[in-house]
DNA sequence: TAATCAGCAAC
RNA sequence: CUUGUUGCUGAUUA
């Protein structure tokens, strides 16, 4: 108990007492001291240990504030932890609805989790003296089958940086490139696209498209911390709150690495500080007067010509390799032309924009899945289900320009889903009423009640010969892909008159 | 104009 | 036991 005495805090005089009836609390007290008893530890984590050296702090403390130390920070810190910014923090970390962190609070156990912490917390916020919990670190299978590393915090330390994030994004959003699209507010991937193809259309036929090896992981933590007290006026308790969170190291396999480099990419601070870092990058390609786009770690810089393309590829490379500190994944990055580039999962072609290959094939696997007849759920569900997901999945690829791409999978979408009727109506006699029922002769209902063929093939001619027509499909719930695709192209044109 | 929930996409 | 930012869509509540 006594050991625990640190990290609960003195303020829970009454802790022993409070925590007993509370089970969840209990078993994470008790973890926490097993942990640090050294009895099979498997982490040892001091949350106290001071990260700054201490002379930085007197002189910060002691001498009022000369140029070194912020006197706009304070103030932002007040912001942050204003009863306000922390609640809307709070009800956006909740909406999110994220795993727990390496305590294993949830988000269910954490009002209750934060009644018995949070005088302590405030106060060691306020001081500045909090020590962040180490991230859990998992890995999640991307889309091309490689792994992703991810740190995700602890419930709280989710809420604080994003109450950060909430105080520092406007900040720090204003100064950063137009050319840069990625996690900022009112920016939208396609812009970017678009971008691309208006220059295209200009005349810049060449990409250098360069992307990040392992960004998150690789980015120099010191350049962050730079980059944040040039915009906040210098060293100060903000700076100092952020880089205890980049220090606060990751838990894999019940382990505790710390963290040399890198960022954890799981927090709501990770975007914001990645703008910030690549900022960098940007002004450099603004001074150096290039065509370019970026989002995220993903950048692309058009050229009229093959060879000033390979000459700028060269320099950036160099450039970012070691004036930035970061490496660049090499398989990815090539200079292309324009009509070979894949950017945001879009490709241009003969000037227009097009669904990129693999998109396409994710699309056409999905709606699969969707109208698989082995998926047991009601119509109506699997109906509303594919409605959804088409309407989302055209909200972002209705920016493509093709039309005749759509008639075919809408085609092909409808043979599987007579397919799933027919799966589901099983017996002859259920099929023929149930054709009867939708206007179907009766000899044809017959014929096709008593047939032995197979799904995909009966489902062939079922629309043709029978009631179920793309009607009636219609009817039953199914939104046409190419009908979705105008509709969003209508919608997005009424909205640019508007703005017009 | 705010919330809540469901979902889609980019990285 | 899959985090995060940003953008978008739909439903609902005042």
């Amino acid at each position: 108990m006594a050991s625990s005495a640190a990290s609960d805090g003195g303020v829970i005089t009454d802790g022993g007492v409070s925590r007993r009836h509370i089970s969840r609390g209990d078993e994470l007290a008790e973890g926490r001291t097993d942990s640090r008893s050294g009895e099979g530890p498997k982490y040892v984590w001091q949350p106290d240990l001071p990260l700054e050296p201490t002379h930085k702090r007197r002189s910060a403390r002691g001498q009022g504030e000369p140029e070194q130390y912020s006197r706009l920070q304070p103030e932002l810190l007040e912001a942050i932890f204003s009863s306000t910014n922390l609640e809307t923090a709070y009800r956006r970390v909740k909406a999110n609805g994220g795993a727990a962190g390496v305590d294993g609070v949830s988000l269910e156990d954490f009002t209750l989790w934060y009644r018995l912490r949070r005088k302590d917390l405030l106060r060691r916020l306020h001081l500045g003296n909090y020590c962040p919990s180490p991230v859990r670190r998992t890995h999640i299978e991307k889309k091309n089958g490689k792994k992703r590393p991810l740190g995700i915090p602890t419930v709280f330390d989710r809420i604080v940086q994003q109450a950060i994030h909430q105080v520092l994004c406007p900040i720090l959003d204003s100064s950063f490139s137009p050319n840069s699209y990625g996690f900022r507010p009112d920016c939208r991937g396609h812009d970017a696209v678009r971008r691309i193809l208006a220059c295209n259309r200009e005349g810049f036929k060449w990409s250098v498209d360069i992307d990040l090896k392992s960004f998150f992981d690789k980015v120099p933590q010191a350049r962050a911390l730079e980059a944040l007290r040039e915009r906040l006026d210098g060293d100060g308790p903000v700076v100092r709150l952020i880089k205890r969170y980049l220090k606060a190291g990751y838990i894999e396999l019940g382990s505790y690495h710390a963290t040399v480099e890198g960022m954890p990419q799981g927090g709501p601070l990770s975007p914001l500080l990645s703008n910030l870092v690549l900022d960098a990058l940007d002004k450099e390609l603004e001074a150096r007067g290039h065509r370019f786009v970026r989002y995220a770690d993903d950048f692309v810089v058009l050229l009229k010509s093959e060879r000033a393309a390979h000459r700028v590829f060269a320099s950036l490379c160099e450039f970012v390799e070691n004036k930035l500190g970061l490496e660049i994944n090499r398989e990815k990055s090539a200079v292309r032309p324009v009509k070979e580039l894949n950017y945001l999962s879009f490709r241009f072609h003969a000037g227009k924009i097009k669904v990129s290959e693999s998109s396409l094939s994710d699309f056409k696997y999905k709606l699969k899945e969707l109208s698989n007849r082995n998926w047991s759920v009601s119509m109506d569900y699997r109906m509303y289900k594919t409605r959804q997901y088409i309407k989302g999945w055209m909200g972002y690829f209705g920016l493509s320009e093709i039309y005749t791409i759509w008639p075919p999978i809408d085609k092909w979408l409808r043979r599987r889903l007579r397919m799933c009727y027919w799966r589901m109506w099983k017996r002859a006699r259920r099929r023929y009423l149930n054709l009867r029922k939708l206007g179907t002769s009766a000899k044809n209902a017959g014929g096709f009640a008593r047939t032995s063929k197979g799904y995909w093939r009966v489902a062939l001619h079922l629309g043709r010969k029978t009631g179920m027509t793309d009607k009636w499909l219609a009817s039953e719930g199914l939104i046409e892909i190419k009908q979705e695709w105008w509709n969003v192209k209508f919608l997005r044109i009424t909205a640019l008159k508007q703005t017009a």
